[in-house]
RNA sequence: GCCGAUAUAGCUCAGCUGGCUAGAGCAGCUGAUUUGUAAUCAGCAGGUCGUGGGUUCGAGUCCCUCUAUCGGCUCCA
């Protein structure tokens, strides 16, 4: 008698060992045509399995995660079988599934696969799926394993074998061709009734820069030709939302080769945008006991061998600026934290002085690799909405609480609800990468940690992600293309404080040494911007907006009124511009609209008679004739409800 | 930095396998029009085809260098 567990608690009872499709053909004849993987006491198991003892089994389908993963991974297989079979050599490495899709890594030796080649695979792999071949998961010895790749010559595979236990080997076979792989598949290769190579890119095989370079072939694939139009659609309608896009077409920052690469020129309506989020956040900073500091851009090489950034950094970073006199020389600053250390240093503190709390809209220059730099998001000169907070260890957890619930506000006041919290500790491989105590990180780390959980932040764990001098709490938002990217950062560090020698005399009457917390909830001016223009596709929100109305006449005998509006709005604080150009009313809402602007105020003769303006909202909803005082109280109420004063 | 791709007017793009003075729309300028909810009409002007070199009778088109950009990898103080 076995007894199977389903999600819903149900217990089924069979008498003989029967496979997953089995049971699912039990439950209904529905759920048995649509079941394409499956797990087993949380163990992915194929549909073919066999259940020979009690357990709790889920069924997955095409709606579930574990299903897609499923279907992914079985389409890296068909994949890798039509790489195999058009390009005869190719070596195969791994070819998991992601988020979106799968990847293969093969080793195409002297040939340059490219977007060339895509069609052939696509026509190649449906090919393979018509032929509706079994996935069929078997047992293997090592020896027969490694037997099967040094007749390939495939070291990659031989070095996958060599990591694993006799045992614990399985290959999957479909029609001609077979993998090793521990499993995971869908029932058949008829269910992949659509595929599109997406991209080829290098990738380092394990992922070590020293290692050999491996083509990354990205793919995707649905059970209907439906699913994949709608997918390159929504592909479409995510590159309208690119920071880069968007960037142009409102005007708000650009790049000059002159220049140089990654270093972002902000253009007038940039720039407002951008203090404007500074003004936000200063606010609320100072409403938390910030102090504003300013620090000039280039530190003397000493300071950064102090902190130990130079000898992390200083043969990868810019180089050294050199001065008329000899043995002296300067670096660009690549980050505030030294500085701040040495404004600590200017006097000095009792505990009565702290925390003290210094920040600065620094801007600092770092020599990222070319290949590196991406729009906004990965410049070489940035601002960061840095602050450095320098407190005693029994005030550590406060303030570190403290500095979450100003990121929740700046992310709240900014609409970013979907972000991820990310614990970044050390990597205890690799100690030789960190810096300071291993008590002092112990510390830390669960200080972190503690007030994440106190502050109900929904956080994972990343080993390996820390910086070299300290562990961070560091809140992740994704991008138009589902890319994550570390906004808001909070860091504990007592490495710095020691290395400078910072040091307060306590209540005892004794010297001690302050903890510091690095943070900027923005992270930099340039990303979170980015970021932002992705999610809201440039629709800021109204307080954000550089140009919040456009008042637009309908012909040029109402300039003068036009102007009489924008001036009493401008009375209330609010953001208008004139549009007097001769031009039709169409179009000039055509390009209100372009530029999103959010409201259009129209006047023509009946407005200016009667002292009203016509609102149209941008997206086209008419709001009909309003007073001005009416618009204004308007504009004031939205405002209110999206961005509150930050409650210390 | 590495792998692959791309670079034509301010913007978006056309220019087939190398062959007359490189085209279009939008934006700009000039003129007409004075307009009621997503493009009024006409005219003008604008590019040494990213850079430097090469192949060729001839290069926007083929090859190489460099620069920048895009998709990844690596990296991210």
């Amino acid at each position: 008698m076995i007894k199977i567990t389903l999600p819903d608690g149900n217990i089924r009872e069979y008498d003989a060992p029967l496979t997953v499709l089995d049971v699912a053909k039990d439950i209904s004849e529905g759920l048995a045509r649509n079941v394409i993987s499956a797990s087993f006491d949380d163990k992915i198991v194929e549909t073919s399995t066999l259940l020979d003892s009690d357990g709790f089994l889920t069924l997955f389908t095409w709606n579930d995660d574990a299903g897609k993963k499923a279907f992914w991974h079985s389409s890296a297989h068909i994949m890798a079988q039509a790489l195999q079979e058009l390009y005869p050599g190719v070596k195969l490495t791994i070819g998991p599934a992601i988020d979106n899709g799968f990847y293969y890594d093969v080793d195409f030796c002297n040939y340059s696969f490219s977007e060339k080649d895509f069609q052939t695979v696509e026509l190649k792999m449906l090919d393979i799926s018509r032929g509706k071949h079994d996935f069929n998961l078997r047992a293997v010895s090592k020896a027969d394993a490694l037997h099967k790749y040094e007749k390939e010559d495939n070291p990659y595979k031989l070095e996958l074998i060599s990591n694993l236990t006799d045992g614990d080997i399985t290959f999957c076979d479909h029609d001609s061709f077979t993998d090793l792989c521990r499993g995971g598949h869908i029932p058949n290769t008829s269910i992949v009734k659509a595929v599109k190579i997406l991209s080829v890119a290098g990738a380092y095989w394990r992922g070590d820069e020293k290692k050999p370079q491996l083509t990354r072939v990205y793919g995707i694939s649905f059970p209907k030709q439906k699913d994949l139009t709608e997918y390159l659609e929504l592909l479409e309608e995510a590159k309208k939302r690119d920071h880069r896009k968007l960037g142009k077409q409102l005007e708000l920052f650009t790049f000059s080769s002159k220049v140089g690469q990654g270093l972002p020129l902000w253009l007038p309506k940039g720039a407002a945008l951008r203090s404007r989020l500074e003004d936000f956040l200063k606010k609320a900073q100072q409403k938390a006991g910030y102090k504003m500091v300013v620090t000039p851009h280039i530190g003397q090489k000493d300071l950064y061998v102090t902190s130990g950034h130079y000898t992390k950094y200083g043969e990868d970073s810019f180089q050294p600026i050199k001065t008329p006199k000899e043995d002296e020389e300067f670096f660009l600053k690549p980050m505030n934290c030294p500085h701040h250390c040495e404004i600590y240093n200017s006097s000095s503190k009792s505990y009565k002085d702290l925390p003290m709390r210094y920040a600065e809209f620094g801007t600092v220059y770092r020599y990222e690799q070319s290949g590196e730099l991406h729009g906004l998001t990965r410049v070489r000169g940035f601002t960061q909405d840095d602050a450095h907070i320098f407190c005693t260890d029994d005030q550590l957890d406060q303030e570190f609480k403290d500095v979450i619930d100003l990121v929740l506000y700046v992310f709240g006041s900014l609409g970013f609800e979907n972000f991820t919290a990310q614990v970044s500790v050390r990597d205890p491989e690799t100690p030789e990468k960190y810096i300071g105590k291993s008590e002092n990180w112990d510390k830390a780390e669960n200080a972190i940690i503690n007030a994440a959980r106190d502050k109900n932040l929904n956080f994972v764990i990343e080993k390996g992600e820390a910086a070299f001098y300290g562990p961070k709490l560091d809140f992740m938002v994704k991008d138009a293309l589902g890319r994550q990217w570390q906004l808001g950062t909070i860091q504990v560090d007592y490495n710095l404080p020691e290395r400078f020698e910072l040091e307060y005399k306590g209540s005892d009457n004794l010297m001690h040494r302050p903890v510091m917390i690095h943070r900027a909830p923005f992270g930099s001016m340039e990303r979170f911007i980015a970021i932002l223009l992705e999610h809201t596709g440039g629709n800021f929100p109204l307080w954000l907006n550089p140009t919040q109305a456009v008042v637009l006449c309908i012909s040029e005998k109402y300039e003068k009124y036009a102007e009489k509006v924008s001036s009493l709005l401008e009375n209330d604080e609010i953001r208008a511009l004139v549009d007097n150009r001769n031009e039709t009313i169409g179009k000039k809402i055509r390009e209100a609209e372009m530029d999103k602007t959010p409201f259009m105020l129209i006047v023509g003769e009946e407005e200016a008679t009667k002292g009203l303006i016509t609102v149209r909202r941008h997206g086209g909803e008419d709001l009909g004739a309003l007073k001005i005082e009416d618009f204004v109280d308007l504009v004031k109420k939205e405002i209110e409800a999206t961005v509150k004063p930050f409650e210390v």
